[in-house]
DNA sequence: CCGGTTACTGAAACCGGTTACATTATGACT
DNA sequence: AGTCATAATGTAACCGGTTTCAGTAACCGG
């Protein structure tokens, strides 16, 4: 067995004979190793744990997909829970018991957690989110607030809106704060007023976004807007939709504008100019950083992946037919 | 240790004051049981296993959506592997050695392997899938072959179209294969030809399809047709986009249909005739049907989803804007 | 009062690998 | 020839739980 298991691990030379008779019998056997008792004496699980706060947004399809293919590469496996910052019960479904390391997305763990698990030492990398107060926890994330103050510039210098609604997402998600800030600071920088009454909570989801701008369309009161400036994609298909169904046109009366830059995003009609993540570069960039840290490599602090603006036609823009016709995800850069 | 081990599975009558005792020590210690020497000495990981394809199609929320809350609820964890079938290495990355139960989604495995699996008794149930040769593991899908019969037979009979376009999946995909038996049959039953001319090979992905799509499009001896019949919702908006750049009007020229009723299929722009397959709630059946078989409970072979026509606008049919205002995903069913 | 359960707990074997340590053989160097 | 590193393999402790077995104390019916 000693033998076997340095032959597999390669933890110590194996004479020609020998490994060939091994691998004979194994492929005859068609052995494999049991997972557990490798574990238990290595200590070492080989699995890495991606943790969630939900499943309900189809920016997870990339995320994950760029996860999974480093997690593959590396021969470990991926071990996926959703955990919810509300009404906790300790511990975590996945941690230092059954992971080598952690991906957690967003407030996936509340700081408390990430601080106990930085005081042990134990491998994570925040995906989405920046760690707390000056803990040196690896981060990637990408740039929201710059990219967001060109977006927001575009609508209020080039279109002329004035009253931009904001269909912003979950307030404890950093992503959504950080873009919130950057559409507070181009309108300050722009010299137009704040006004609470422009901003709806979307929660970063279709449904969701659907009913609360219909909600406030419904209001015959309701505040003029000239704009929505929605938090991600996947709340933009419902802003969309729920204009429609008004009767608005969109850009014509309206102009939406989103974030991500997801796989449909090109494909809606209009086309959403919208903000490009790279959302599967980050989950790649995210888990290798996590395999890194497995060697105990230094890292830099945060990674913020750049974004840039994906100018389509939902914001008012209008390109020739013939553009668009040469690709379905075609991107036209917008350059200030 | 023994005392605890049997607090913590409830194998065995433990006194009042040691379980208080017990409680008190545990919480201080903060302990949490090795998972690795649990699974070792008991022989159940409480793992389950999902295996895929692939990861590139919006429908995978939903369904992870399911199997994840009821993976859950059971307290296991899921770990989640992609496994192709060609060039394939032996062990799958997922199985009895690490898990206690497999979930197959599609051909993520060989029927060899199943049956492999299968003759070792090890709990697996398929998804969107069939077992082969009359073995008797359970399986969980949806029904497609009727409904796609009704759905063309809408599009001939009640829209009076003639040349329809299949956009069809992976060839070796069973939905797939699948709702081709039911075109094929619906254009028999109705007096239609079948031209394989009007087959085009889509792959359940939008940006293949709007290439594939397109490039037959831009033929301009390309056969004539009124209507398109898209594998998946996921694919049609790369033909809807595709019609669209090419300056064809949905559905005034061309009826666009789709199958899986994701979740933007209702926003796009004319929302999108399809069919509702209860994604999240395959997920979830497959799920407990696998924990069932823990327990070596007895199971129906085969279970077949009901779905059902959602008759919106991309196949022709109006409807007045009042009834849309009622909801993002305001369902018309189409009754024969 | 006695045999037979039931309630509870401790001791120890065991799950299937990994790895420190010991051992032998071999070749290189002084 | 003697010293020493290197190659290759065997031996046994160990990882942290589960579970069988044994043993003690309390309880129950006759």
């Amino acid at each position: 067995m000693a033998t076997v298991s340095r032959y597999l691990n390669r933890s110590a030379p194996i004479s020609e004979e020998v490994s060939a008779r091994l691998e004979e019998v194994m492929a005859e056997l068609r052995y494999v190793p049991h997972a557990a008792a490798r574990h238990l004496a290595s200590q070492k699980t080989r699995v890495v744990g991606l943790l969630l706060n939900n499943l309900h947004n189809d920016f997870f399809v990339p995320l994950l997909n760029g996860i999974e293919g480093v997690v593959r590469k590396h021969e470990y496996n991926l071990v996926i829970a959703t955990y919810h910052s509300e009404g906790r019960e300790f511990p975590p479904p996945i941690g230092p018991h059954n992971t080598d390391g952690l991906l957690v997305f967003s407030d996936g763990l509340t700081d408390e957690d990430l601080i106990a698990l930085h005081e042990r030492k134990f491998p994570v990398v925040l995906v989405h989110r920046t760690p707390p107060n000056g803990l040196r926890i690896p981060s990637v994330t990408v740039e929201n607030k710059k990219i967001t103050i060109e977006l927001i510039d575009h609508m209020i210098k080039f279109h002329g809106k004035k009253r931009i609604l904001f269909m912003r997402g979950p307030i404890h998600q950093e992503d959504s704060l950080w873009r919130e800030a950057g559409y507070k600071n181009a309108l300050a920088a722009n010299g137009l007023p704040f006004d609470e009454a422009l901003v709806l909570n979307g929660e970063f989801e279709r449904d969701i976004a659907y009913k609360v701008l219909g909600d406030f369309l419904a209001d015959e009161n309701h505040p003029p807007f000239d704009a929505v400036f929605t938090g991600d994609d996947d709340a933009a298909i419902g802003v969309l939709a729920a204009l429609r169904d008004k009767g608005y046109r969109v850009p014509e009366d309206v102009s939406v504008i989103g974030f991500d830059n997801l796989g449909f995003s090109s494909f809606l009609t209009p086309p959403l100019t919208t903000v490009s993540a790279p959302t599967e570069k980050v989950g790649q960039i995210a888990t290798e950083k996590l395999f890194s840290l497995f060697e105990e490599q230094f890292l830099e602090d945060v990674t913020l992946l750049p974004t840039e603006l994906i100018v389509r036609r939902s914001c008012g823009c209008n390109f020739e037919s013939e553009e668009l016709r040469q690709g379905g995800d075609q991107v036209h850069i917008y350059n200030r």
